[in-house]
RNA sequence: GCUCCCUUCGUCUAAUGGUUAGGACGCCAGGUUUUCAACCUGGAAACAGGGGUUCAAUUCCCCUAGGGAGUGCCA
């Protein structure tokens, strides 16, 4: 028997896509594809109190970005509201739950004495076994499920092992509001059953929902899926990073400029391994993820790794390649228009043109744009501190030396470019560096940029040489 | 409070009932070098603590400490 691999992967659009649901969801799309099944994606929109449009589009968003693709059509949960409550009828008929009437202070009650006393669960059933006969007048009940009291649920975890809930400790739940609208827990139980989902993978946060959801599933008849908790992550100083504490959207990776494939590295190598493997191709992830693999504890957020990561994946970047995420990025940070108009319409091509010597030294998009910033600049350049300073010590004199040997060579191509500047520093007793440097800081107004010969021929002859005659000023004919 | 989970270098992690406890990031030193990176070489750096079990525990068991999650008519 084949079983068909169906996860999913159900976020509640509370807020942005932060890091954690960018792993769960890497871990569902990575499992899914390595069995050959499918993701499915449900938007778990049942509070509508706090589901907001903006947060699916910015959780589809992050996904996108992410380049995780989901299968069919996505799942809105509160569109499914009518079936819920189809099965909570189903259960009260079947006396497996009740209507409950309690007050919100006298559940608050319960909860106090329940803490005070230990132990005990929440509520405290009072309706369970009362006559509806003693319903209060006019008030709408919450039904209940009746969660067995006797014995254990198991959960038989594909990460976190078996673990063992006693009953006792469970309470009675509730399922469909006084309103009529289903909550969570049942939501979740009848969609992932009608939607065939096989692998459960999420949080280690709904670890003790498991076991509650086991009891629905159990009561209903239907198979539970298999679950796979896995740890959460925390941030670097080891605080929580939920959407309950303020953690980064993964958009703001994006506008922090890393790479979707980087972070998914990253993000892999967070809470699972495959021995020694550091720099995992998706092609790898996919032919090497289990679930047996992945730790049970929790990880922190390490952004110097990630950095270092990305860094990598842009070395080996094709050019074409970098320019066009660096296009698709530009939008989404806060100074886009000053970033486009510097650009200009002929700055893309300058950028590829100069990205080999770029992207060697850059450890994100957002890095890649700064230091690429001198092919935009226009005369004449305002050095800073560092650049000034190499020019003024003595750095214009060599420019002005420098400048008619720069002025005839030919053809405008790195190995004549540095063949003339070579034997420049040779013919007049300087060491290489103490050409280079002012050259730089004529051409690129900064101390740091590419291999000089590069930055001279992106340029151009017509730029380059007028970057140096403005520094060298009227030196040239002293 | 109660329930459940976790604990190997600073961080992510590997491995094993007997190893010099491995790798990666970061860090330090050196090399290379036109700057900065990259790259190469070397280095410092870990089995939370205490009891057991065993010829032998980092590895198995228990306890303690520390961390985390849950404990909603949130998801």
């Amino acid at each position: 028997m084949t079983e068909t691999v169906i996860t999913r992967f159900a976020p509640s659009p509370t807020g942005y896509l932060h890091i954690g649901g960018a792993r769960t969801a890497l871990f569902n799309w990575l499992f899914a594809k390595a069995h050959g099944g499918k993701m499915l994606l449900r938007i778990e929109d049942t509070d509508r109190a706090r589901s907001t449009d903006a947060a699916i589009d910015a959780i589809l968003d992050g996904l996108r970005w992410l380049e995780l693709d989901w299968d069919g059509e996505t799942v809105h949960q509160y569109a499914r509201a009518e079936r819920h409550r189809e099965v909570a009828d189903r259960l009260l008929a079947e006396g497996k739950a009740y209507r409950c009437y309690a007050t919100p202070e006298e559940l608050q009650a319960m909860r106090e004495k329940a803490r005070a006393e230990g132990g005990a669960p929440g509520y405290d059933g009072t309706w369970r076994d009362k006559d509806p006969s003693e319903a209060p007048e006019g008030v709408a009940p919450a039904i209940r499920f009746k969660a067995p009291r006797e014995g254990d649920t198991v959960i038989e975890d594909r990460v976190q092992g078996r673990v063992s809930f006693a009953n006792k400790d469970l309470d009675d739940f509730v399922i469909l509001r006084s309103d009529g609208t289903p909550t969570y827990m049942l939501s979740v139980v009848v969609d992932d059953h009608d939607m065939e989902i096989t692998h459960v993978i999420r949080g280690d946060d709904h670890l003790t929902n498991a076991a509650r959801q086991t009891q629905l599933f159990k009561a209903l008849g239907w198979d539970t899926p298999v679950y796979a908790h896995v740890p959460l992550i925390h941030g670097p100083d080891g605080a929580k990073l939920s959407k309950r504490h303020g953690a980064l959207g993964v958009e703001a990776y994006r506008e922090m400029g890393y790479l979707p494939v980087a972070l998914r590295n990253y993000l892999v190598r967070l809470g699972w391994s495959h021995g020694d493997a550091e720099v995992i191709s998706t092609e790898e992830m996919i032919g090497w993820f289990n679930l047996e693999a992945i730790g049970r504890s929790a990880a922190r957020f390490d952004f110097a790794k990630l950095e270092n990561l990305n860094g990598h994946y842009l070395r080996v970047m094709p050019d074409a390649e970098i320019v066009s995420y660096l296009k698709a990025l530009v939008p989404h940070l806060a100074d886009a228009d000053d970033i486009l108009v510097r650009i200009g319409a002929d700055g893309w091509g300058k950028l590829e043109r100069a990205m080999p010597g770029l992207k060697e030294r850059a450890k994100t998009l957002v890095e890649l744009l700064d230091s690429g910033d001198y092919l935009f600049a226009r005369r004449p350049l305002s050095p800073d501190e560092k650049a000034a300073k190499l020019l003024d010590d003595g750095g214009r004199e060599t420019l002005a030396e420098l400048l008619p040997a720069l002025q005839s060579v030919e053809p405008w191509a790195v190995p004549s470019l540095e063949a003339s500047v070579r034997d420049f520093a040779d013919r007049t007793g300087r060491k290489l560096g103490r050409v280079a440097q002012p050259l730089r800081a004529a051409l690129t107004g900064r101390s740091t940029s590419p291999g000089i010969f590069d930055v001279l021929e992106v340029l151009g002859r017509e730029e380059a040489l007028g970057r140096i005659a403005d520094q060298a000023g009227g030196l040239e004919n002293a």
